[in-house]
DNA sequence: TATTGTTATACTCTATAACTATA
DNA sequence: TATAGTTATAGAGTATAACAATA
């Protein structure tokens, strides 16, 4: 025994190394789930915000989720083609373009939903409930600690 | 209460969705912190890698971590510029290139690893001590279904 | 002819900077 | 002059395809 030059099980244990390998696995995993509705993870997570604003600006959409303000331009420019949200400039400002989900939009965030949820069973197929609801609560509370959704 | 069109806690609140967010604010986080040391997430990967396996040529490696084989001759090009690693021609097999972990190679490694275990503790601060257990647990096993280390 | 590693090239994602219109 | 949104450009990261050496 000892300290066996070698062993990286050290690293490859770590909570740090575990949520970004399997965080990339999954969301690997869900771009191609969503792919055949003409969506990234990113247009999904547009809609999520808009889904719990309700109504939002570019830019606070933009300082939320944490991207360039030109790149929510892009999200946005899609999701207008498909239907999914609706700009539409503030009167009382009018350099302002509020972004609002429309029902074509809610349905296809509930079709990613279930699809999220379909996955989850996939990956915690190996869980206990009990597990399961432990994991639920540790990477909620870790969520929020980090100023996420 | 109702189907109140709008609410999508549905969505983030699926493991699929949190470990996806997380990975990515971990990962960005880690890698500030081994910048400082010449490496991307990537390189670290690799020399957790060979500290598992000690020996293996390029090709089980691009393999054993999913990337392909151009970028595996970078990653190793750069860890050698780095003295980490050691490129060696395989005498029975003149086209592999071997490659193994020196000993500044694993001193990089250790280093990150004790990064990585500090960012863990701030990671896991609102958390008890059997939340954690359980989280470490659930993560180990999701990651060994998924073909992770 | 098939395989390992390498190099050349292209593609995706996203940020920064320049620009337009409103304020 | 400052800000919201847009457009143009550039950089990082990585894959695919073409190539060289060896089997």
């Amino acid at each position: 025994m000892g300290a066996t030059a070698g062993d990286a099980s050290g690293l490859t244990s770590t909570v740090v190394f575990r949520l970004g390998t399997l965080g990339t696995v999954v969301t690997d995993r869900f771009t191609r789930e969503i792919e055949g509705l003409g969506l990234k993870p990113k247009h999904v997570g547009l809609m999520a915000a808009l889904g719990r604003a309700a109504v939002a600006s570019q830019q606070e959409l933009a300082a939320r989720m944490g991207v360039a303000p030109s790149l929510m331009v892009s999200l946005a420019d899609h999701l207008e083609d498909l239907g999914a949200v609706q700009r539409v400039r503030d009167p009382r400002d009018r350099r302002r373009q509020v972004l609002t989900l429309t029902e074509e939009g809610q349905r296809l965030l509930d079709r990613c939903t279930s699809m999220a949820r379909t996955l989850d069973e996939e990956l915690m197929a190996g869980l206990t409930e009990k597990q399961r609801k432990a994991l639920a609560e540790a990477l909620h509370v870790m969520a929020k600690r980090a100023g996420l959704p």
